[in-house]
DNA sequence: GGCCTTAGAGTCAAGGTGACCAAAAAATCC
DNA sequence: GGATTTTTTGGTCACCTTGACTCTAAGGCC
């Protein structure tokens, strides 16, 4: 790939695999989907879902590939984006391996089917996830914690927070998105003022929901939309 | 890397790369470093400076080792930051070649030195390397385009413009450097208030410069920050 | 000095933001 | 049935940022 000095095909055995970072909101905590490894290295131990990258396969269509193989949800549905690659030499006990992080974020998605690839997929709270003593594989904690931060970070400038919501949804729904995320207390109102301003954000259904409690409220659906103009800057109040 | 069905080590021959797309603005236009490929595939066309990344080196190290090896610079002077990888099977007609893209963006760089492995390296204005006839080696004419709108997004979020400017610079020189990447013209007096605002940023030096003509301009060193809060968003008329 | 050029200060209206209040619309409890 | 609670939704208001614009400062050049 360059001039001169370089051989031309260095031999040192590489692989090159993909990993997943996806997200949900579940009982106001973001959960990441992780697997039991059940094979060595670090037989036993959690996971990003993940795997080779086929001989034929675009990063990207092996990303869509595993995330249905480990969750059986179609990738398409969702926006699946590259966070970014990761490359230490150490990372993999097995040799070189250089991964490529992809970076999904989806409704509650139901709990791993027992008998597929994803029998011993659970869904984890993040936070639980990256504590010390939890131990994930690899640099695989690493990745995490730029995935989450990645996220926080398109929660500002893109619409992507609409990707957790299963449609149709509240903008109550979409707010404590932004709450569970960034850690923070939105006030309503003007969270609800700033979304409704934003054309292609949210576009109403017409219909309503009836909660537990409190006034019914307005349904919506994605607008379409994937940039947040202007963006939605985080500087709510820090939950205790 | 994954629990059961994956065979262990699938043995495709595959190599990772480094690409490195450095900026830099020259003559009041956007310039990008480009090598003349000496061998096959692509021999003679321009490509973007890169290579093998070696056995044991990390993904950021092998960058940086090829930023130094094609431009003299050091890189822990600049902010190299991945752009993403890429990973079409049938990039490189050579076989499975992935690559880790990285952006860089520099002061205006000395002139490529002959004799060492950039002796074929040139500034290319990125409008002219983007033409559809200019014929970029493998992918990297969407690399380059790609890197173009992240550097754009870049500077509305971060402090990188600073990268551009050679210590002391003037608020014009930063000013002109948002102007030739977004192509708008944006209003002198508004700029500066913002950009003095913004805490980090630049800080003055004392002195001054007097320029070719008018009023001698403040000069300041970059601050520190990496982020830019609130940001600078793009909103200027179109030049022509 | 007169003129050109660029730097930098200031003004002003429009619009966005956060903090806050209040009404609407349901469920629940007495 | 009425009061209370809860959540949605609409509104106000003071403050700040923004963009457009004007005006002054300070150099070089003729």
């Amino acid at each position: 790939m360059n001039s001169a000095v370089v051989p031309d095909t260095p031999r040192t055995p590489v692989s090159v695999t993909v990993d997943l970072v996806i997200f949900t909101v579940r009982d106001d905590a973001l959960h990441v989907l992780l697997v039991k490894r059940g094979k060595e290295p670090f037989m036993g131990d959690s996971a990003l879902p993940g795997g080779y990258v086929r001989p034929d396969e675009d990063l990207d269509a092996a990303a869509l590939r595993e995330l249905s193989e480990e969750t059986g949800v179609d990738g398409r549905e969702l926006r699946l984006a590259q966070l970014r690659a990761y490359g230490d030499p150490d990372r993999d006990p097995r040799g070189r391996v250089i991964t490529v992080a992809y970076l999904a974020l989806g409704p509650d998605l139901p709990d791993p089917v027992a008998g597929t690839d994803a029998a011993d997929a659970v869904w984890v709270p993040t936070q639980e996830a990256l504590a010390p003593g939890y131990g994930l594989s690899f640099d695989h904690g690493r990745i995490l914690s730029d995935a989450v931060e990645e996220a926080r970070s398109r929660l500002e400038y893109t619409t992507v927070a609409a990707d957790f919501c299963r449609e149709p949804f509240t903008i109550s729904d979409l707010r404590r998105v932004y709450e569970v995320i960034w850690g923070t207390a939105l006030d309503p109102s003007n969270f609800r003022r700033k979304v409704l301003r934003t054309a292609g954000f949210v576009e109403p259904t017409g219909e309503r929901r009836t909660a537990e409690a409190g006034r019914p409220a307005a349904l919506y659906r994605f607008g379409g939309a994937t940039e947040l103009y202007p963006p939605l800057l985080r500087s709510g109040d820090v939950l205790g």
